[in-house]
DNA sequence: CCCAAGTATCAATATATCTTGATACATCTT
DNA sequence: AAGATGTATCAAGATATATTGATACTTGGG
Protein backbone atom coordinates (compact mmCIF):
# COMPACT_ATOMS: atom_id res chain seq x y z
CA UNK A 1 0.00 0.00 0.00
CA UNK A 2 2.68 2.73 0.96
CA UNK A 3 4.59 1.52 -1.84
CA UNK A 4 2.04 1.93 -4.25
CA UNK A 5 1.21 5.37 -2.95
CA UNK A 6 4.62 6.77 -3.15
CA UNK A 7 4.73 5.57 -6.87
CA UNK A 8 0.97 6.99 -7.59
CA UNK A 9 2.84 10.40 -5.17
CA UNK A 10 5.21 10.69 -7.49
CA UNK A 11 3.19 11.06 -10.86
CA UNK A 12 0.86 13.27 -9.05
CA UNK A 13 2.76 16.36 -9.97
CA UNK A 14 2.91 18.21 -13.69
CA UNK A 15 6.57 19.03 -13.63
CA UNK A 16 7.47 15.37 -12.87
CA UNK A 17 5.48 13.84 -15.42
CA UNK A 18 7.17 15.94 -17.55
CA UNK A 19 11.01 15.37 -16.55
CA UNK A 20 9.41 11.78 -16.98
CA UNK A 21 8.74 11.88 -20.53
CA UNK A 22 11.77 13.75 -20.86
CA UNK A 23 13.92 11.34 -19.53
CA UNK A 24 11.77 9.13 -21.02
CA UNK A 25 12.74 10.48 -25.17
CA UNK A 26 15.92 11.74 -24.69
CA UNK A 27 17.79 8.72 -22.39
CA UNK A 28 19.99 9.45 -19.99
CA UNK A 29 20.72 12.68 -19.18
CA UNK A 30 22.46 15.26 -16.38
CA UNK A 31 20.67 17.57 -13.91
CA UNK A 32 21.70 20.70 -15.29
CA UNK A 33 20.55 19.50 -18.53
CA UNK A 34 16.99 19.42 -17.41
CA UNK A 35 17.89 22.74 -15.32
CA UNK A 36 18.35 24.11 -18.58
CA UNK A 37 15.84 22.70 -20.67
CA UNK A 38 13.31 23.01 -18.16
CA UNK A 39 14.59 26.86 -17.21
CA UNK A 40 14.06 26.01 -13.49
CA UNK A 41 16.34 26.01 -10.28
CA UNK A 42 18.36 23.19 -9.94
CA UNK A 43 17.48 22.32 -6.24
CA UNK A 44 13.59 21.70 -7.65
CA UNK A 45 15.11 19.54 -10.53
CA UNK A 46 17.15 18.05 -8.19
CA UNK A 47 14.21 17.33 -5.58
CA UNK A 48 11.69 15.65 -8.50
CA UNK A 49 14.45 13.74 -9.74
CA UNK A 50 14.35 12.14 -6.01
CA UNK A 51 10.95 11.65 -5.53
CA UNK A 52 11.00 9.32 -9.58
CA UNK A 53 13.87 7.60 -8.62
CA UNK A 54 12.30 6.94 -4.98
CA UNK A 55 9.04 5.58 -6.94
CA UNK A 56 10.74 3.32 -8.62
CA UNK A 57 10.80 5.06 -11.93
CA UNK A 58 14.49 5.99 -12.24
CA UNK A 59 18.14 5.22 -11.42
CA UNK A 60 21.16 7.56 -11.51
CA UNK A 61 24.82 6.81 -12.64
CA UNK A 62 27.05 8.96 -11.22
CA UNK A 63 30.22 9.87 -13.54
CA UNK A 64 32.87 12.46 -12.10
CA UNK A 65 30.81 15.52 -10.82
CA UNK A 66 27.43 14.01 -13.06
CA UNK A 67 24.49 12.51 -12.19
CA UNK A 68 22.87 10.49 -14.99
CA UNK A 69 19.22 10.14 -14.66
CA UNK A 70 17.84 7.35 -16.67
CA UNK A 71 14.63 5.22 -17.21
CA UNK A 72 14.83 1.96 -14.18
CA UNK A 73 15.32 -0.84 -16.28
CA UNK A 74 13.57 -3.74 -15.87
CA UNK A 75 10.50 -2.02 -14.74
CA UNK A 76 8.06 -3.55 -13.52
CA UNK A 77 4.65 -4.29 -15.65
CA UNK A 78 2.40 -1.27 -13.81
CA UNK A 79 4.83 1.06 -13.88
CA UNK A 80 5.61 0.49 -18.03
CA UNK A 81 1.72 0.69 -18.26
CA UNK A 82 2.00 4.16 -16.27
CA UNK A 83 5.01 5.24 -18.59
CA UNK A 84 2.95 4.02 -21.85
CA UNK A 85 0.17 6.11 -20.27
CA UNK A 86 2.33 9.18 -19.84
CA UNK A 87 3.76 8.90 -23.15
CA UNK A 88 0.61 9.38 -24.65
CA UNK A 89 -0.06 12.44 -23.17
CA UNK A 90 -0.27 15.56 -24.86
CA UNK A 91 2.28 17.81 -23.32
CA UNK A 92 5.12 20.55 -23.78
CA UNK A 93 8.30 18.37 -23.66
CA UNK A 94 11.31 20.92 -23.46
CA UNK A 95 14.04 20.35 -26.14
CA UNK A 96 17.37 18.43 -24.92
CA UNK A 97 20.05 21.18 -25.23
CA UNK A 98 23.56 19.82 -23.85
CA UNK A 99 24.86 22.68 -22.71
CA UNK A 100 26.94 21.24 -19.48
CA UNK A 101 30.13 23.02 -18.80
CA UNK A 102 31.53 20.06 -21.23
CA UNK A 103 30.34 21.51 -23.63
CA UNK A 104 33.35 24.19 -23.62
CA UNK A 105 35.15 21.35 -24.21
CA UNK A 106 34.21 20.68 -27.78
CA UNK B 1 -2.52 16.18 -19.09
CA UNK B 2 -4.92 17.31 -16.81
CA UNK B 3 -7.12 14.39 -17.06
CA UNK B 4 -4.63 12.12 -16.50
CA UNK B 5 -2.78 14.31 -13.26
CA UNK B 6 -7.20 13.89 -12.22
CA UNK B 7 -6.60 10.44 -12.31
CA UNK B 8 -3.68 9.86 -10.31
CA UNK B 9 -4.88 12.46 -8.00
CA UNK B 10 -7.83 10.32 -7.38
CA UNK B 11 -5.54 7.68 -6.27
CA UNK B 12 -3.47 9.48 -4.52
CA UNK B 13 -5.12 9.04 -0.63
CA UNK B 14 -5.34 5.73 1.33
CA UNK B 15 -9.22 6.48 2.11
CA UNK B 16 -10.03 6.66 -1.50
CA UNK B 17 -7.81 3.29 -2.76
CA UNK B 18 -9.65 1.39 0.22
CA UNK B 19 -12.89 2.97 -1.05
CA UNK B 20 -12.30 1.45 -4.49
CA UNK B 21 -10.90 -1.61 -3.53
CA UNK B 22 -14.16 -2.23 -1.35
CA UNK B 23 -16.70 -1.11 -4.40
CA UNK B 24 -14.85 -3.30 -6.35
CA UNK B 25 -15.24 -6.11 -3.99
CA UNK B 26 -18.54 -5.80 -2.81
CA UNK B 27 -20.26 -4.21 -6.16
CA UNK B 28 -22.79 -1.32 -5.69
CA UNK B 29 -22.96 0.05 -2.46
CA UNK B 30 -24.97 3.68 -0.99
CA UNK B 31 -22.91 5.96 0.83
CA UNK B 32 -24.59 4.73 3.97
CA UNK B 33 -23.14 1.25 3.45
CA UNK B 34 -19.22 2.80 3.29
CA UNK B 35 -20.02 5.15 6.00
CA UNK B 36 -20.91 2.42 8.35
CA UNK B 37 -17.90 -0.02 6.89
CA UNK B 38 -15.39 2.52 7.20
CA UNK B 39 -16.41 4.24 10.66
CA UNK B 40 -16.08 7.71 8.61
CA UNK B 41 -18.53 10.93 9.11
CA UNK B 42 -20.67 10.84 5.59
CA UNK B 43 -19.10 14.31 4.20
CA UNK B 44 -15.57 12.76 4.22
CA UNK B 45 -17.28 9.91 2.11
CA UNK B 46 -19.23 11.63 -0.03
CA UNK B 47 -16.26 14.19 -1.17
CA UNK B 48 -14.40 11.25 -1.95
CA UNK B 49 -17.13 9.29 -3.81
CA UNK B 50 -17.11 12.44 -5.71
CA UNK B 51 -13.46 12.81 -6.65
CA UNK B 52 -13.03 9.07 -7.42
CA UNK B 53 -16.13 9.63 -9.86
CA UNK B 54 -14.91 12.56 -11.32
CA UNK B 55 -11.56 10.86 -12.00
CA UNK B 56 -13.64 8.07 -13.95
CA UNK B 57 -13.54 5.33 -11.43
CA UNK B 58 -16.86 5.18 -10.00
CA UNK B 59 -20.50 5.79 -11.59
CA UNK B 60 -23.40 6.83 -9.22
CA UNK B 61 -27.34 5.16 -9.73
CA UNK B 62 -29.54 6.75 -7.42
CA UNK B 63 -32.58 4.92 -6.28
CA UNK B 64 -34.83 6.63 -3.96
CA UNK B 65 -33.09 8.23 -1.30
CA UNK B 66 -29.74 5.87 -1.83
CA UNK B 67 -27.24 6.88 -4.30
CA UNK B 68 -25.72 3.69 -5.75
CA UNK B 69 -21.99 4.55 -6.39
CA UNK B 70 -20.44 1.09 -8.46
CA UNK B 71 -17.27 0.48 -11.03
CA UNK B 72 -18.07 2.35 -14.00
CA UNK B 73 -17.71 0.22 -17.10
CA UNK B 74 -16.55 0.00 -19.56
CA UNK B 75 -13.08 0.71 -17.79
CA UNK B 76 -10.35 2.05 -19.97
CA UNK B 77 -7.51 0.11 -20.15
CA UNK B 78 -5.24 2.17 -18.11
CA UNK B 79 -7.84 2.43 -15.27
CA UNK B 80 -8.27 -1.15 -15.85
CA UNK B 81 -5.03 -1.85 -14.74
CA UNK B 82 -4.91 0.34 -11.90
CA UNK B 83 -7.75 -1.29 -10.88
CA UNK B 84 -5.73 -4.52 -10.94
CA UNK B 85 -2.92 -3.16 -9.21
CA UNK B 86 -4.97 -2.04 -6.22
CA UNK B 87 -6.48 -5.80 -6.02
CA UNK B 88 -3.26 -6.87 -5.42
CA UNK B 89 -2.32 -4.27 -2.77
CA UNK B 90 -2.18 -5.76 0.74
CA UNK B 91 -4.99 -3.41 3.22
CA UNK B 92 -7.71 -3.74 5.64
CA UNK B 93 -10.79 -3.85 3.84
CA UNK B 94 -13.70 -2.97 5.95
CA UNK B 95 -16.21 -5.56 6.05
CA UNK B 96 -19.79 -4.56 4.34
CA UNK B 97 -22.72 -4.59 6.30
CA UNK B 98 -25.90 -3.42 5.58
CA UNK B 99 -26.80 -1.52 8.26
CA UNK B 100 -29.28 1.26 5.99
CA UNK B 101 -32.82 2.11 7.43
CA UNK B 102 -33.86 -0.57 4.73
CA UNK B 103 -32.75 -3.43 6.92
CA UNK B 104 -35.27 -2.28 9.68
CA UNK B 105 -37.94 -3.61 7.24
CA UNK B 106 -36.20 -6.95 6.30
C1' DC C 1 -47.64 19.65 4.41
C1' DC C 2 -44.23 18.40 7.59
C1' DC C 3 -40.72 15.45 9.17
C1' DA C 4 -37.02 12.09 8.71
C1' DA C 5 -33.43 9.77 6.13
C1' DG C 6 -29.80 9.84 2.69
C1' DT C 7 -26.76 12.60 0.26
C1' DA C 8 -24.19 16.85 -1.30
C1' DT C 9 -21.85 21.12 -0.49
C1' DC C 10 -19.56 24.80 2.00
C1' DA C 11 -16.43 27.29 5.29
C1' DA C 12 -12.84 26.78 8.55
C1' DT C 13 -9.08 24.40 10.12
C1' DA C 14 -5.47 20.90 9.86
C1' DT C 15 -2.13 18.60 7.12
C1' DA C 16 0.76 17.66 3.30
C1' DT C 17 3.37 19.04 -0.70
C1' DC C 18 5.92 22.40 -3.67
C1' DT C 19 9.08 26.24 -4.48
C1' DT C 20 12.79 29.08 -3.39
C1' DG C 21 17.23 30.54 -1.61
C1' DA C 22 21.00 29.28 1.18
C1' DT C 23 24.24 26.10 2.12
C1' DA C 24 26.68 21.64 2.23
C1' DC C 25 29.03 18.04 -0.19
C1' DA C 26 31.76 15.83 -3.79
C1' DT C 27 34.71 15.94 -7.81
C1' DC C 28 37.65 18.03 -11.03
C1' DT C 29 41.23 21.50 -12.38
C1' DT C 30 45.05 24.27 -11.69
C1' DA D 1 45.24 23.38 -1.35
C1' DA D 2 42.02 26.52 -3.37
C1' DG D 3 38.59 27.58 -6.50
C1' DA D 4 35.01 26.09 -9.68
C1' DT D 5 31.34 23.04 -11.17
C1' DG D 6 27.59 19.78 -10.48
C1' DT D 7 24.51 17.93 -7.24
C1' DA D 8 21.99 17.24 -2.73
C1' DT D 9 19.73 18.88 1.32
C1' DC D 10 17.47 22.01 4.45
C1' DA D 11 14.45 25.75 6.38
C1' DA D 12 10.87 29.01 5.39
C1' DG D 13 7.09 30.50 3.01
C1' DA D 14 3.52 29.48 -0.62
C1' DT D 15 0.13 26.42 -2.32
C1' DA D 16 -2.86 22.49 -2.46
C1' DT D 17 -5.53 18.85 -0.36
C1' DA D 18 -8.05 16.54 3.59
C1' DT D 19 -11.08 16.60 7.59
C1' DT D 20 -14.70 18.29 10.27
C1' DG D 21 -19.12 20.38 11.47
C1' DA D 22 -22.89 22.94 9.82
C1' DT D 23 -26.21 23.33 6.54
C1' DA D 24 -28.76 22.65 2.13
C1' DC D 25 -30.96 19.59 -1.07
C1' DT D 26 -33.90 15.56 -2.35
C1' DT D 27 -36.99 11.82 -1.74
C1' DG D 28 -40.35 9.04 0.71
C1' DG D 29 -43.71 8.38 4.43
C1' DG D 30 -47.25 9.85 7.73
Amino acid sequence: MQTFLQTIGALNDETRLTILRFIDENGAVCVCDIESAFNMIQSRISRHLKILKEAGFLRVERKGRWAYYSIRSPLDKFRQDVLKEISYLEMDIPTLKKVCSVTSGN
